[in-house]
RNA sequence: GGCGGAGUAGCUCAGUUGGUUAGAGCGCGCGGUUCAUACCCGCGUGGUCGGGGGUUCGAAUCCCUCCUCCGCUACCA
């Protein structure tokens, strides 16, 4: 039976919805609700990512306990959603009692077969110099610093076995084009494959705020390892296995081109193909919307666009109703920029599209249209009659077309073959002249062109529902056919499909036409007035007060081989144990000179490995691009003190 | 630093395997029409296709080189 699985990546639940969550989860929706016309059973899929350190970290900020937090920001998604006109199926968090105990299962299973295995981190020791060094760094088989021996050590945690996977993903990824779209994406991940996977670590020192890896309660494991069996275990897998059969694989996963190559066209194909299931058909990863440098009428408070703000605004401005000026956004979004790649977003080019295409095209041929009906007609959709279906290539043309399009998520050409639909009707109704045909008591004919138009308004109708459900519903119900209870479905989608004798229900134009250069000096104004007191880049106390700033004493300082710019340093920030922290500086300073200096240090920050040399924060120095001077204290601190 | 992509009309972009006068939409100008939200329809405006060199009977399209922007990646945590 054919059905159609989309997914959303689940978001992490860390913070509010904002237009990039919003424009995955758009073109999600659309996907679905073109399936579910197509009369395709469909589940479309979303939810959050609630585990991990930043989401502990956050809800003590505020403090409150990670529950209450991800709840509050759960909430703040479904509501987006909801305004947004989403039609999502299912909403998984990954603190669903099932989904914790899919990751467990599949973690289990996986160290069964052999898939994850308890790690020796491979490396080796220089005890004096306290440093982690990888087999190449070896000189002679001892540390290149000191020139002493080393030993072998093994740091434990599990390793997923993604390198075993590397042929064969390559393979797939050859044999299937389709597979990781757009084109691009796909030569970078097949560059990234080529230069071939390395295991992946997939736990970490255990956190409260985490699933604990099975029978080891000294680990947790991976938020990313964690995140993607949400796409497993909210279809079931792994004890509902009618229904996850029914659903797997994905016809469809979209995702932001930031957790492409890393997460979703590597570790997580290397994950199901251990698991012996089928990879998803499609893996789409768009691009980013920006904001435009060059109109600076965007909000103010930093360039993070709220969707559902912008759309109250375009409903403000051009008095359409709310439920149209988010569908207009919708159709925006999508129809602006190619998916895939990035774009900007300005009101100039909001408003414009909203004029030319939404009022003028689309809106003001239902306006011009429906009071021909009510004069000539009575109102009443008349009989197609003889001569009818002139339309009826056009149509069948702009169908074709948008389903092509649409299998490559190509949007934006899909909505420009509805537009051409639009322009030839608005073309025909001119060049048949219906109030013309009246004067020369041409019923028949005047009939015929009339049925033409109102049908391919319909077909425009259905086709639009997928982008705009609320506009077309509108549209639906001044045709009267909301009223005689005719369904929208795809298939109608041609001519002569319209029933007749029914009554039209004209209203008030969908969409108000704006007076842009007004729009725009308005909105101007209004920015210009928001933001006298604070600059464009301002951050909040608050927002501040998140970076965990401590006095630091260096107490080692060395030299990373193969590394000429960094230097790895051991700082005491008043901790039981002393920091590693790797520093960018080794060009500007000398390791010696560096010994017992007293540095600002970056606590907070999130670890990472640089050159494989784990860092655990961040030091300041002066310097836009190189370093040029260290942040240093005016006379001595007890190493840990606060810095603010 | 490495790999990749892109630079085409005022703006946003199409341009398939090299082939007659380089296209669309928006904007702008003119005309038509009057059913309509100063709308719609028609016509027009406008580009030495990033610079330079080369291959070819012929290049936006292939090759070389330079410039600019972007993405991924890497020793900026």
């Amino acid at each position: 039976m054919k059905k159609f699985y989309i997914t959303t990546p689940i978001y992490y639940a860390n913070g509010q919805p904002h237009i990039g969550h919003s424009y995955t989860t758009i073109a999600a929706d659309v996907h679905a609700r073109y399936h579910r016309l197509r009369a395709t059973p469909v589940l479309f899929a979303t939810g959050t990512d609630e585990h991990g350190q930043k989401v502990a970290h956050s809800a003590q900020a505020q403090g409150m306990t990670p529950q209450e937090f991800v709840d509050n920001i759960v909430g703040s998604f479904k509501q987006m959603w909801q305004r947004l006109h989403i039609s999502y199926d299912r909403f998984i968090r990954t603190t669903d009692p099932h989904h914790m105990a899919a990751v467990q299962h599949i973690f289990s299973q996986l160290r069964e077969s052999g898939d994850i295995y308890l790690g020796e981190y491979e490396g080796w020791y220089c005890v004096p110099c306290e440093t982690y060094l990888a087999e190449v760094e070896l000189v002679d088989g001892c540390c290149p610093e000191c020139g002493r021996p080393v030993e072998q050590v093994t740091e434990q945690a599990y390793f997923f076995r993604t390198s075993a996977y590397t042929d064969r993903l390559l393979e797939h990824i050859e044999s299937h084009p389709d597979f990781i779209q757009p084109k691009s994406r796909r030569n970078e991940v097949l560059s990234f494959v080529k230069e071939g996977l390395r295991d992946a670590c997939v736990s970490r020192n255990r956190m409260e705020w985490d699933i604990p890896v099975p029978g080891d309660e000294s680990q947790s494991i991976y938020v990313w390892f964690d995140a993607l069996i949400n796409y497993l275990s909210q279809v079931g897998y792994p004890d509902k296995l009618d229904e996850f059969n029914r659903w797997w694989p994905p016809q469809i996963q979209i995702v932001g081109k930031d957790i492409l190559t890393r997460f979703h066209a590597t570790l997580w194909p290397a994950m199901l193909m251990a698991l012996d299931l089928p990879l998803p058909d499609v893996l789409f990863a768009h691009g980013w919307w920006i904001t435009d440098s060059g109109d600076k009428i965007s909000k103010s408070k930093g360039n993070i666009l709220d969707p559902y703000e912008v759309a109250l605004e375009l409903a403000r401005i051009s008095t359409a109703t709310t439920a149209v000026a988010v569908d207009s956004l919708r159709y925006f979004l999508l129809r602006q920029i190619t998916f895939g790649l990035d774009g900007s977003f300005s009101w100039r080019a909001l408003l414009a599209r909203f004029n030319a295409d939404l009022a003028n095209d689309l809106g003001n041929l239902l306006n011009r249209t429906l009071p021909l009906v009510e004069r000539y007609l009575n109102g009443v959709i008349p009989e197609p009659g003889p001569g009818a279906g002139e339309l009826s290539d056009e149509i069948d043309h702009a169908r074709t077309k948008f389903e092509h399009e649409l299998v490559h998520s190509d949007f934006s050409a899909a909505l420009t073959a509805i537009w051409e639909l639009l322009s030839s009707a608005n073309k025909f109704l001119d060049t048949r002249g219906p109030w013309a045909l009246h004067k020369d008591a041409k019923q028949v004919e005047l009939e015929a062109v009339i049925y033409d138009v109102l049908d391919c308004i319909r077909v425009v109708a259905i086709m639009i529902e997928p982008f705009m459900p609320k506009v077309s519903d509108e549209i639906w119900q001044q045709l009267g056919l909301q009223s005689a209870q005719i369904e929208k479905r795809w298939e109608d989608c041609r001519a002569l499909k319209l029933p007749s004798d029914i009554t039209i229900a004209p209203g008030r134009p969908i969409f108000p036409r704006v007076d842009i250069k007004r729009a725009m000096d308005q909105l101007q104004a209004e920015s210009e007035e928001q933001s006298e007191p604070t600059a464009a880049n301002t951050i909040s106390i608050d927002e501040f007060k998140q970076v965990e700033l401590r006095v630091g004493t260096i107490v080692e300082a060395h030299r990373i081989p193969g590394a000429d710019k960094l230097l790895r340093l051991m700082v005491d920030v008043g901790e039981s144990d002393t920091r590693q922290i790797v520093a960018g500086i080794a060009q500007q300073f000398n390791p010696r000179e560096l010994l017992d200096v007293q540095v600002i240090v970056v606590t907070n920050l999130e670890p990472a490995t640089i050159h494989g040399v784990e860092s655990h924060g961040m030091i300041l120095a002066a310097g836009a691009d190189e370093p040029e001077a260290l942040v240093i204290t005016d006379s001595k601190c007890p190493p840990g003190t606060i810095v603010r």
